[in-house]
DNA sequence: GGTTAACCTGGCTT
DNA sequence: AAAGCCAGGTTAA
């Protein structure tokens, strides 16, 4: 390991409409990234390299941990490895913009919806992080999964650098698991009853052939330095190859079919996979007049008739226009609905503290169904929101959703009061 | 074969 | 303050 230096920042151009790392390294696909409030920065080890990102409207700016047997200016072959490291892990290919339309074109809510939530890009994860980290993920929140990960990586993984005092690791490959006091461990360190699975999952993973995961990836999108060749023909329920990967990792203990298609998804570069949690259930429910009739709660039939109808209406990549959805509805990301919304009424920085009178017509009403509504009596005390962390509590939440509001007495969805 | 109760835990609400 | 609720589900009965 090494400890110490990172090196100089490098970039490379990119606009904020096909990559926007604030958002796509936050919305629950990887839950390893490290956010450096200080300096903007995001870190995290890829591939046994310390990988430290920021990002500003026209180019990403990257830079790693020296090797100590280096000078410090990089040798071209290590910064020809990072960039691959990072087009691969970002999946750059893709044109974003390009797909963002199309979806808009084919489906108004989605358009609606996408005008706030550019750049955010399916990330094109190792299989074997993204299968134990959705293990985890199991009737979980993202800040606990985020924890678990973690201490896999710190009591199992290889330590690769140490900066300002902070010891960085990769992700422990399936080898490192298969202890027979792993399971009892992960359970002190606080996993619960997916401790059994992680140790289970491990075990079978280990026993099959070597790359037997990877094996699994969409030819089109393969695993870290596997040259791509051509995949299946797409169909209403996925390409074979999908189809195929879907059905043996259901095989593994802890995995059902929502981290199935996660892992299909983010790890296996399967585009047209269409993970439906609850989340997307809501969604399918609120947005796309599912659950209207007899179907009412989400089984292996809705589950497929949903994941299905984003595939027809999205196509190839519709689990890429899927995260686009999802993201906009979590909590996490209720400031960027306020955050615009505060822009309409024009309030200034100097007059935050001021009530808010204004009527304010409203992008948060637009989404609501009618029959949810409840009344909710709202008072604006404070709407200076604007220069507080990311991350934020329930309460703060709530003043900027009420922000958003007028003094009167509005209608607002229970969603939104989550 | 489709439903349903348990399952671990920590953070947040009441 | 203590109890209840909830979180990107899966398993076994």
């Amino acid at each position: 390991m090494s400890a110490g230096a990172l090196s100089e920042w490098r970039k490379l151009p990119l606009s904020l409409s096909e990559l926007c790392i604030n958002t796509t390294l936050r919305c629950g696909q990887s839950f390893r990234w490290q956010n450096i409030s200080e300096s903007q920065e995001w870190r995290c080890v890829l591939y046994g390299h310390l990988l430290s990102l920021k990002q500003d409207s026209n180019f990403l700016y990257y830079r790693s941990v020296q090797p100590p047997s280096h000078t410090f200016t990089p040798t071209t072959s290590d910064d020809d490895h990072l960039i691959r490291i990072i087009k691969h892990y970002f999946n750059l290919t893709p044109n974003l913009t390009e797909l963002y339309s199309q979806w808009s074109s084919q489906d108004p809510n989605f358009k609606k919806k996408a005008a706030q939530f550019t750049g955010i890009r399916i990330l094109r994860q190792d299989a074997w992080e993204a299968l134990v980290s959705f293990i985890c993920s199991s009737n979980n929140n993202i800040a606990r999964i985020s924890q678990m990960v973690e201490k896999l990586c710190i009591h199992y993984g290889k330590s690769v650098a140490t900066i300002e005092g902070r010891a960085y690791h990769d992700f422990p490959p399936p080898s490192a698991l298969t202890g027979t006091d792993v399971e009892s461990n992960l359970r002190k360190l606080g996993f619960g009853y997916r401790a059994k699975y992680i140790y289970q999952t491990a075990v079978m993973v280990s026993n099959r052939d070597q790359g037997w995961l990877d094996s699994l990836s969409n030819p089109e999108c393969p695993a870290f330095g596997v040259d791509p060749s051509p995949s299946g023909e797409m169909k209403p329920e996925g390409r074979e190859g999908y189809r195929e990967a879907h059905e043996k990792l259901l095989e593994l203990q802890g995995v059902g079919p929502k981290v199935s298609d996660c892992v299909s998804l983010m790890g296996l570069g399967w585009g047209e996979s269409v993970p439906v949690d609850t989340h997307v259930w809501q969604i399918a429910q609120r947005d796309y007049r599912f659950g209207k009739s007899s179907n009412k709660n989400l089984n292996k039939t809705t589950y497929d008739a949903v994941a299905n109808h984003f595939r027809k209406l999205w196509g190839k990549e519709a689990g890429w226009a899927h995260s686009v959805l999802f993201t906009a509805d979590l909590r996490t990301f209720a400031d960027k609905l306020a955050a615009t919304k505060k822009v309409n009424v024009k309030v200034k920085d100097e007059e935050a503290d001021i009530k808010v009178e204004t009527t304010v017509t409203t992008a948060l009403n637009l989404k609501v169904p009618k029959e949810e509504d409840i009344d909710v009596k709202v008072k604006v005390e404070d709407i200076d929101d604007a220069k507080k962390p990311i991350s934020r509590k329930r309460k703060d939440v709530e003043n900027i959703v009420s922000a958003a509001q007028t003094t009167e007495t509005r209608r607002m969805s229970k969603r939104l009061r989550r």
